[in-house]
DNA sequence: CATGAATGAGAGTTCATTCAT
DNA sequence: AATGAATGAACTCTCATTCAT
């Protein structure tokens, strides 16, 4: 829990970001006070105030950022494919890499929601809303078209989305699996959850999506 | 986010168990005070000091009594089993449904470790290992004898770890789908994704877990 | 500017009155900080609210209750007089013994309106209208049966608002001048300043206001 | 109390004054912040400190100015005059003029006293008693010359000039009362409340007194 | 001339907790 | 069993002010 003092190598509003980042996917919105914040970011906490509004629009910049980042890569691996396999692939992929390559601007999405006031809340909740979408088409579509099956498609895209976004708790860069593998593993026990031929997941592609997340996600932080 | 004064009918210990975890739940522990709990329960702050030690100890019983119940269910269902399969299947199914039923408790297990002093967390981060403990002898055997396939056992066990506990997040008993049906479906999602055969889920044995889970968790709080 | 911290021996509710009353009264609203309030009050700066809601709510309950005396104070001594002589005359007096008794009070409302947020502001104004109108009615109705002369009622009104709200500024019961004798004064320049006769002025009835005054203002802390 | 930025039109130390001088009197001087001072000057904060030494500092400046002012035309209009009545005509006029031209100044000076250092404070104040000795002096010479009568001359000064400072709190401009109707109007109350004979008022005098005031006041900022 | 960056001190308010009754 | 009173510490945020550029 102890946070080692930023070098002061960053620009000060990067150093915001990034101790913004690292206390509230450690310790909550709530749980981070704003002398957390400063002596983290290694400034003051009146200079704070410099480069934020207040704790509560730091924290909503932080997720809408996130949440387009997802969005954008999830457009972007579905526009235009029309196989509902390899979107929803493509769609695991973006969801299980973002998560495992930026856990905390993850994770602070998936537990910081309700620290929003309710206008705040709702603008995260609709870029949620369209993420998810894009993530409905494709499994109903495959359930249509019969390459997917499920008793209840709907139970079946949320029970993936934890799944895949549950990565973010547990994954470690430093640990045995490698990106790619662990992109092509969660593909797979998705088609297994819809009872998809196994065969189709396609492992180039897999590795291409390491590329897009990484350029959608750009210098974002990592940790 | 508006929490109506409980009513003077339960005993006041009651009372402050089902405020504390509607409100840990809702709000998060950090986020919940101390008064938001005595006006929920109805009583003066000063007088939850009576029932409770400090805020944090109040939090810690919850979670150490929602990791017995789920430990307790958990070994019930898999003991003298020798079927990997069956077993699997009941630990699914304990899990879906304990998460299901008991989404206050189970969140706040799985949301507020990191508000715990670190000898606290240590005491139910060791149940959380007997539990997965469970769901690891499981797996492994069954891919040992492969009835289970999965090119990296530890990661699906996560996987699907996170993927049933994610039904305390979205499931409504007032919803479309009924409990005996959920639970199966998990199952069937977890049977695929370790590509086991799906003809081996048995519905009945499912229902009975039901009626399992509601016999641990006992008179505890529901929602 | 130094407050001794008060004795101990008042209520707290009635120490923090006090206080603030003085302090708002010496330093403004906004010169005085909580914690001023509290160590004049003899309590903590936490304590301060069991007792208040915010320090605006403070003072606006101090000028609220101000006005009102006013106002009961102004009802009483107009009320069933036909003679606007007699009652401009109760009015001049009310005013002054209620600036010269209650100089704290009186410098509050006169001073720190501004310090009012809108909603709390208007209900002030609206009892300071209430009050204001029972002078206007004297003045004009004077006018109207030439008991008073005035090339401007309302400017004179005004003017001598402005006059006997001033004795707030400066009156010291430890002077030489008694209270009935500045009552009587001020009554004496407001019929000049009117053109009245000025034999009209009843010292005995100005006596008797120095009691209703004291009546009306009751327990109120006095300087 | 929306405060528009300046035009950057007049020089910027202009416009920090006439800031200063709007902001002190709405919101007084606890009540005004430097940032609001330095949006209403249309200048960064940290460019207020090339044109003024610390807030106290700009306070300060503006109410000796003023004082100043006053203290200027109160001597012009009673230099070389034998006769106390002409010369308490000529107060009641300088001082109601003065309050109803620069009502932004005069009333900072009456209400901001108390936000001063002691020093500070102590040289206002004896600008203040300068001021007021041309006062004690026309209205004691005219009691006793008997053009005057009071039973408490000392009362009555401090009455009459809290009566004319008053007119800082209401006049408009735009309002019906031409100004020199207004100093006609004062001087009368006052040789009312001084029981002088009314037929002493010189209105081509006092229309002479308004532009003394103007002369005085020079360039100085009116609202 | 003007400002962005920075800060120690302090603002009003709430925190979890104790204790006498 | 229950609470009103009380508080030190902490909260988020703003204050007036300085200084290098």
């Amino acid at each position: 829990m102890t946070v080692t003092k930023a070098a002061k190598s960053a620009p000060a509003a990067d150093r915001i970001r990034r101790a913004a980042l690292t206390l509230f996917a450690a310790k909550g919105f709530h749980g981070t006070g704003i002398r957390d914040l400063a002596e983290a970011a290694g400034l003051s906490s009146a200079s704070l105030y410099h480069y934020m509004g207040t704790k509560e629009d730091l924290l909503l910049r932080i997720m809408r950022e996130c949440m387009a980042r997802l969005l954008t890569a999830g457009h972007r691996v579905v526009t235009g494919d029309p196989d509902p396999r390899s979107r929803l692939a493509g769609l695991v992929q973006v969801h299980v890499l973002s998560h495992a390559l930026h856990p905390l601007e993850t994770a602070v999405v998936d537990h910081e929601l309700r620290a929003l006031s309710p206008a705040a809340r709702a603008s995260v909740v609709a870029q949620r809303d369209e993420y998810e979408d894009l993530w409905r088409a494709a499994i109903e579509e495959g359930c249509a078209s019969e390459v997917f099956r499920s008793s209840a498609p709907a139970v079946t895209r949320l029970a993936l989305l934890e799944m895949c976004g549950g990565v973010a708790r547990w994954y470690s860069p430093r640990g045995r699996l490698a990106l790619t593998e662990l992109a092509v593993h969660y593909t797979e026990i998705a088609f297994g959850a819809l009872r998809a031929e196994p065969s189709t997941v396609d492992t180039e592609a897999a590795r291409l999506r390491t590329g897009l997340v990484s350029e959608v996600w750009g210098g974002a932080v990592r940790r």
